[in-house]
DNA sequence: AAATTACGTTGACATTTGTCAATGAAAACG
DNA sequence: CGTTTTCATTGACAAATGTCAACGTAATTT
């Protein structure tokens, strides 16, 4: 149980064995069957979820009524609506599972508390949080400085398992276009 | 000197006057006439600039030559190519000044010894990078969920100093659209 | 195994945005 | 103060993308 987490973890800032039973009193274990909500929009984001197992997505409505996802997790990775956890706010995004899954939890108080006693937890936050930053300039420049069909050659190669994973319907929109744009993006790649 | 700077640390992390003399040591001032580059793409990003006056913008070059800012910062903000910073890597942004400006500099030894010496800083970092994730996502969710006229509105709203400070083509460019469609939504706007 | 649902592709057409160029006003420069 | 540069607006036209609908195939459900 966990283990993906700590392999993780690890990764990011190494832990004593000490320290990981410390914070597996901390974890939940959560399973998901495929399309269930892990969060609604307006409700408030009680935990941030780490995927042992399993695809999920984080999306938003559009006022058209169009869900726009702004994040995949498959697993190794995090998912939550941060702006909502950190602040108690309602949540602005929806949480389902694409994929049925298995996920670890963390509540607010557990962070609160790790962040006071461990300090390796905010610096794998902060490491976390970074990453994610970098990720998300990088793709907003991508989105106004390169074609769709850059951007989708991109994102097969950064992640392949994403692309097979999840419908190209969902791949359109975490990509800001309609599937029938990233259609004709394909076609016009194959055509070269 | 570096009031600026040491009032938005201590409004995220309070510090003693022993804990502010220390990271003294760590700054460095710099001066910028209005368009010199503090950074240029291809160089590797040596420090974290904040902004003590002025201002400055953060942008990079598309394939057809256009530029696409992708961050403005004015006095109180911080601005880098993260990325360069951390990694050594060659930059992928230009950053030069707006107006005439003042800047604190901290290079990337101070921050990694700052990271070492004092836990306070590496709290600052993690509230300063989530701040900036948020922002960014909360951005890009906008890009593709709501109309140029509605994005412009919020951003009028929500940075008025900045839609002051900046000519209005800067604005098109930081929203990833043409001065012409920039002025185009404005005039939506202003028939309603 | 049959029925139903989900998905990807395609074309016609509508809408939105970009490109180009011109104009006038404001700001900057000498 | 005169000159030059920068900026914002506007319109015509081109290009890109969205909307709608239909179709065939694959996957899921019954």
């Amino acid at each position: 149980m966990y283990e993906l987490f700590f392999r993780k973890f690890n990764e990011k800032v190494p832990l004593t064995h000490e320290e990981e039973e410390m914070i597996k009193t901390y974890l939940t274990p959560k399973k998901l069957r495929r399309k269930q909500y892990l969060l609604q929009e307006g409700d408030v984001c009680k935990s941030i979820a780490f995927v042992e197992k399993g695809a999920l997505r984080e999306y938003s409505i559009a006022e058209n009524g169009n869900e726009q996802i702004i994040q995949f997790a498959i697993e190794g990775w995090t998912i939550s609506d941060l702006y909502s956890f950190l602040t108690g706010e309602p949540a602005t995004y929806n949480i389902d599972a694409v994929e049925d899954s298995e996920l670890v939890l963390l509540s607010k108080s557990a962070h609160e508390e790790l962040l006071r006693k461990l300090p390796k937890y905010e610096t794998y936050l902060r490491l976390q949080v970074t990453g994610a930053y970098l990720a998300l300039q990088k793709r907003l420049t991508s989105v106004n400085t390169l074609s769709p069909e850059e951007r989708y050659a991109n994102f097969t190669q950064l992640y392949p398992e994403l692309v097979q994973r999840f419908p190209q319907h969902m791949i359109a929109s975490h990509m800001g276009l309609t599937p029938e744009t990233l259609s004709r993006a394909r076609r016009k790649i194959k055509s070269k």
